[in-house]
DNA sequence: AACCTGACTTCGG
DNA sequence: TCCGAAGCCAGGT
């Protein structure tokens, strides 16, 4: 499907910076449908490769890897830690430290 | 059309 | 802090 909104949050995805993360449910706002989390995490889903989209920066709002092992969860991660990004005992990486803060305004008149 | 299934989130207890 | 339930929405059957 191409919907504007799914443009808009690959386009969204594609500028998270290296060693930040963004939340399902923050690029779903950011790409104006606050409540289509779920269809972020599908969107990654079924065109993260073809679209060469930057997915393992894409965490859930517990700050955790939404996948499951041996789904892509020690892959996320290894990615993830290879841009200085640590996590503590219980897998989980601080929020407050690495969530991308963009200026919001933007997304909009760029789409 | 109905029903199920998610790489989700929020809220209440 | 840790579940469970409910809300959400698109795709697959």
């Amino acid at each position: 499907m191409s919907t504007l909104f799914f443009q808009r949050v690959k386009h969204i995805i594609k500028r998270i910076p290296k060693g930040r993360v963004a939340t399902y449910g923050q690029i779903a706002e950011l790409a104006g449908n606050h409540r289509a989390a779920r269809q972020v995490a599908w969107i990654l889903h079924s065109s993260s490769e073809k679209e060469r989209l930057p997915w393992h920066r894409v965490v859930n709002s517990q700050g955790e890897i939404s996948l499951k092992p041996k789904q892509g969860y020690e892959v996320q991660k290894a990615l993830l830690k290879k841009e200085s990004i640590e996590f503590d005992q219980d897998g989980r990486l601080d929020l407050n430290q690495y969530l991308w803060k963009p200026s919001v305004a933007k997304w909009y008149t760029e789409l």
